[in-house]
RNA sequence: GGGCCGUUAGCUCAGCUGGUAGAGCAGGGGACUCUUAAUCCCAAGGUCAUAGGUUCGAUCCCUAUACGGCCCA
C-alpha cells in the first residue's frame, strides 16, 4: 500500500526468463547464499589487467592471482568449460571457467548465471591458444543477480523510446552510447581545465530566480510555500555572475543547467547545459580569442584532432576563425545592404520577399537580425565570429560607441548552428534601467519572452561594475558537435520525454 | 501547434491481395574442456500499442487516443 492507502501495483516482470531468475534467486537464499553482496576485493580492473599482461603469448600462463568483476555479457557453455565475458568500466575479459579447476559445485553454480549478473571472479592469468587474454578462475561469485533480460547481444538496443527513457540499458547494451557520454564528460573536464588555469573560478549561483532575466525565454514558474511567493527556474545565470564582477571576483565561471519553457527537438531540451564565463578588464575581442582557444583545446585533448565530421560535413576547427558582421552577411546574401540605413517599410518589404513572419511591434535592429537567421545563419559551415548585433536584441550589452543601435556582441555559428553568444559587457547602469524600462514595454507589449526588470541587479550595477567580457556557451551543442551527434538526446542521458504510455 | 512515419515474442526484425502470426538472439531441456555473434539436437514462448468501426472474417482497411521518431512553425 502507498501512504495514501492506495494498492501499488505489483510490476514485477512476468515473462518466463524473469521469472526463470526469481526462482534461481529464490533458490540461492534458500541455499543461504545472499545474491546481492556487500562488496567485492578487485585488484585489477579490466585496463590494468590487459596493461600487466598484454604481453602474454598465446597458450602462456602466469601464476600472478587476480580478482576483477563486471557485469556477464557474455556466456559460453562447453559442458565442462564454460567461457564468461565480464564487462567493467574498463573494457571486457574472458573467464575461462574449468571444471577440473573449480570443482563440481562451484562449477554447476557458473552454469546458473545468467547474462546481465554483476560477477566477480579470482584466478590466474592465461592467454589462450587463441590469443584471448583470460582469467581462469578458482572462484566465481555473483555480485548482484539480474532479474530482467538484456536486449540481444548482437543488435544491441535500437528502439529510441527504450533508450531514453531506460539509459541503463542503452549504456549496456550499445558500447557507443557509453563512449559519447564518455566524451562528453571529458570535454566539461577540459573545459574546467582550461577555464582554472586560466584563473578563473568556479562559482555556483541560484536556479531559482524571483525575476527571470540573463536572456529572452519563457521560464517555468514554480512556488515557495515558506515565503508564498512565485519562483522561476533560471533561464541564464548571467546576471548574478555579473553581481560577483562587482562583488570583485574578476573571473569566474559556471557550468550551470538552465532551463526554458521551451519545445522540445532535436536542438532543444528544457533543461540544458550552459557555461557562461565573465572576465574583467577585458571586452568582446577578449572573449573571441577565450572561446576559440577554449573550444580547440577541448577538441584536441578530447579528441586529438581539430579536425572534425558532422553529419557528413568536414569542419576544420583548427584555423583561425572567420570574423564578419551580421549586416555585411546579411546584405551579401540578400544582394542589397540591410542596415540601419534602409527605412522601417522597405525592411519590413524585404522580410516579406524572404517570407520572414514579422510583428508590428519590432524594429529595425529585430528585422535586421530575423533576416541574418533566415538567410546567413545555416550556410555558416567553418566556425565564424558574426559581430555587431543589434542594440534592440541585445538588451545586456555594450553599445557601440558613436553607432548607437549596434552592440558590441558576437554570436559563434558552426554548422549553420549558434554555438556562442558574448559581447562586452553593458557596464552603464544608466544604460542597463533603460534597456530593462524597452523591456518591460515589450512585455507589456505582450512579449512573454521579455526580460523581467531587475533592479537589484541595477543597484548592483550602480556601485560599480568592472569592463568586461562575457560569454555563453552551449555544452550539448558543443557536445553534438564534437561527437557528430545528430539530436541533443543523443548528449543528454536522461532526455526530457512524456510519461510513459 | 501542423504534416509524415513507426508501435508484432524479453531483444532485433519478417509477415504477400483481409483468412487469428514467423525467424534469429536471449530463456528452458540435452551434447560438447580453447570458445569468442561458439556449434549441434529438442521443446516452449504472442491482448500484433489501446479503444472503436467496416467486414462472414482485421496484425493488415477506416477513425480516435497514447507513446516515440523525423520535418515544418
Amino acid at each position: 500500500m502507498g501512504d495514501d492507502g492506495r494498492e501499488i501495483p505489483d510490476q514485477a516482470p512476468r515473462d518466463d526468463e524473469s521469472l526463470v531468475r526469481r526462482a534461481k534467486l529464490d533458490a540461492l537464499r534458500a541455499a543461504g547464499e545472499e545474491p546481492y553482496k556487500l562488496n567485492f576485493d578487485v585488484s585489477h580492473p579490466v585496463s590494468a589487467l590487459t596493461a600487466e599482461f598484454g604481453s602474454l603469448g598465446a597458450g602462456e600462463d602466469v601464476t600472478d592471482v587476480v580478482s576483477l568483476a563486471g557485469r556477464l555479457v557474455a556466456k559460453r557453455d562447453q559442458g565442462r568449460a564454460i567461457f564468461l565475458v565480464l564487462r567493467d568500466g574498463t573494457g571486457d575479459v574472458q573467464i575461462f571457467c574449468r571444471l577440473n579447476v573449480l570443482g563440481e559445485e562451484a562449477f554447476s553454480r557458473i552454469g546458473e548465471l545468467d547474462l546481465g549478473d554483476w560477477v566477480g571472479a579470482t584466478g590466474t592469468v592465461l592467454r589462450t591458444r587463441r590469443g584471448e587474454l583470460s582469467v581462469v578462475p578458482t572462484e566465481v561469485t555473483l555480485l548482484s543477480k539480474s532479474l530482467r533480460p538484456l536486449p540481444e547481444k548482437y543488435h544491441g538496443l535500437a528502439d529510441t523510446e527504450t533508450r531514453y527513457r531506460q539509459r541503463y540499458i542503452d549504456l549496456i547494451a550499445n558500447p557507443e552510447v557509453r563512449d559519447v557520454f564518455l566524451t562528453r564528460f571529458r570535454i566539461v573536464a577540459s573545459i574546467r581545465r582550461f577555464l582554472e588555469s586560466r584563473g578563473f573560478l568556479e562559482v555556483e549561483t541560484p536556479m531559482l530566480h524571483p525575476i527571470p532575466g540573463g536572456a529572452t525565454a519563457r521560464p517555468f514558474v514554480t512556488h515557495h510555500n515558506a515565503l508564498d511567493m512565485e519562483l522561476y527556474l533560471r533561464i541564464a545565470p548571467e546576471l548574478y555572475l555579473k553581481r560577483l564582477l562587482v562583488g570583485g571576483f574578476e573571473r569566474v565561471f559556471e557550468i550551470n543547467r538552465s532551463f526554458r519553457n521551451e519545445g522540445i527537438s532535436v536542438r532543444h531540451n528544457p533543461e540544458f547545459t550552459m557555461l557562461e564565463v565573465y572576465q574583467a578588464f577585458t571586452d568582446m575581442r577578449g572573449m573571441i580569442e577565450l572561446t576559440e582557444a577554449l573550444i580547440k583545446n577541448a577538441a584536441t585533448e578530447v579528441l586529438g584532432t581539430t579536425t572534425i565530421t558532422y553529419q557528413g560535413e568536414v569542419v576544420d576547427l583548427g584555423r583561425n576563425w572567420r570574423r564578419a558582421t551580421m549586416i555585411e552577411l546579411t546584405s551579401e546574401a540578400a544582394d542589397q545592404d540591410v542596415s540601419f540605413a534602409r527605412s522601417l517599410d522597405e525592411l519590413r518589404g524585404l522580410c516579406a520577399k524572404h517570407e520572414v513572419p514579422v510583428e508590428a511591434s519590432w524594429g529595425k535592429g529585430k528585422l535586421i537580425t530575423e533576416l541574418f537567421e533566415k538567410l546567413v545563419e545555416r550556410t555558416l559551415i567553418e566556425p565564424t565570429f558574426v559581430t555587431e548585433y543589434p542594440l534592440e536584441t541585445s538588451p545586456l550589452a555594450r553599445k557601440i560607441t558613436g553607432r548607437e543601435e549596434l552592440t558590441d556582441r558576437f554570436e559563434l555559428i558552426i554548422t549553420g548552428r549558434e554555438f556562442a553568444n558574448a559581447f562586452s559587457e553593458l557596464v552603464d547602469p544608466v544604460d542597463q534601467r533603460e534597456r530593462f524600462a524597452a523591456q518591460m514595454a515589450a512585455k507589456a507589449g505582450g512579449d512573454v519572452e521579455a526580460m523581467g526588470y531587475d533592479e537589484d541587479y541595477l543597484r548592483a550595477m550602480e556601485y560599480g561594475m568592472p569592463p568586461a567580457g562575457g560569454m555563453g556557451l552551449g555544452i550539448d551543442r558543443l557536445v553534438m558537435l564534437l561527437t557528430d551527434s545528430a539530436s541533443i538526446r543523443d548528449v543528454l542521458l536522461f532526455p526530457a520525454l512524456r510519461p510513459e504510455a
